[in-house]
RNA sequence: CGCGGGGUAGAGCAGUCCGGUAGCUCGUCGGGCUCAUAACCCGGAGGUCGUAGGUUCAAAUCCUGCCCCCGCAA
């Protein structure tokens, strides 16, 4: 069975590794053009390019979808299948009507639950207690097409996006060789998704950032999760914008307005929160300074309380 | 050459502009006090000030090259 890979990122990547680990005949791989990354803006191939290349692959970077060099491209491939995992582009159907097989794709999320390009993030920043990976046909609606296999995952009180995102790349790499055995023995289940349960989910930014203190304690620590490893969550202390990497719930309470400071010691810098209760910071980041544990930083900065 | 912040004791910082004895908090080691301690008191150890040169009677501090860390940008 040929098989075009279509991916960009580290998510995707994991998808990649999977099916030439397990022998798959990966015939093409599509990935975003070279951006300029990292400090010096240097131009630099995505996970997924790096990775095809590694191994030989004819990789293909079309700047547009829909001037017909990537259509050209991909007839040229003759896929049986196409696999895209977090390619960053919406595909035309006419790229969608190459392969015979169909276009299947690795979603983080448990469809028709947080469609979109940021799934896991919005999971760990709802407060999400379960998620889980899909696997599905492409079809012109994004996110829309019927589904073949979920997974579904438990989300750790504390568990950042970046280390759900580990899990369920893994998690996806797994369920898309379940599925391409499927496929290929012609035993897929296709379920049409429940359309009307569908939410959808926006990208992050750093607007989202601010910590707002009025919130309960597990809204903001899942306001802190879900922002890491990107854009990461932030408070003014100082005058000065923090970011915030970790908090513990305490069983203390207060009069104070949320977003007071109520302690600083070596454990951390205690804040009010919505009902008196107070939420411990644990992990912050000063501007221009490394992350650090927050009793560290106030070893070199002592804080007033009020 | 994209822009900016930073590298000083195990940790976090001050000192650098204006060159002249290496400083603070914590930790650590020893002693004391206490029913008790993440408490308090006394004492000690620990630093080629990122690195290589230059200027100078004298460099953490001024000049130049290089290395590393961080933020913006994605």
């Amino acid at each position: 069975m040929r098989i075009v890979f279509m991916g960009t990122p580290d998510f995707a990547a994991a998808s990649l590794e999977r099916l030439i680990d397990r022998g798959y005949e990966v015939v093409g791989v599509f990935s975003q053009p070279d951006k300029p990354r990292g400090r010096g803006m240097e131009l630099s191939p995505s996970p997924v390019k790096a990775l095809a290349l590694a191994h030989d692959i004819p990789v293909f970077q079309p700047v547009k979808m829909r001037d017909g060099t990537a259509l050209a491209q991909m007839q040229a491939l003759k896929p049986d299948l196409v696999v895209v995992v977090a390619y960053g582009r919406i595909l035309p159907d006419e790229l969608l009507a190459v392969p015979p097989l169909g276009c299947i794709n690795v979603h983080g999320s448990l469809l028709p639950a947080y469609r979109g390009s940021a799934p896991i993030q919005w999971a760990v920043l709802n407060g999400e207690r379960v998620t889980g990976v899909t696997t599905m046909y492409l079809a012109s609606e994004m996110d829309a097409g019927d589904t073949i296999l979920c997974r579904e995952t438990t989300i750790g009180e504390f568990e950042t996006s970046g280390e759900l995102f580990d899990r369920l790349k893994v998690m996806g790499a797994e369920l898309l060789d379940e599925t391409l055995q499927a496929i290929e023995a012609g035993t897929a289940p296709r379920t049409p998704q429940d359309h009307s349960r569908a939410t959808y989910t926006t990208q992050l930014d750093k607007s989202m950032c601010p910590i707002n203190w009025d919130r309960s304690p597990r809204e903001i620590v899942k306001h802190i999760c879900g922002l890491q490893p990107w854009p990461v969550a932030t408070t003014e202390l100082e005058g000065k914008t923090f970011r915030v990497f970790a908090a513990a719930y305490t069983d203390h309470h207060t009069d104070k307005a949320p977003g007071s400071l109520v302690a600083a010691g070596r454990d951390g810098i205690e804040f009010a929160c919505a009902d008196g209760d107070t939420l411990l910071v644990t992990e912050l980041q000063a501007p221009g300074k490394k992350r650090m544990r927050a009793g560290d930083w106030l070893l070199g900065h002592p804080l007033k309380i009020d």
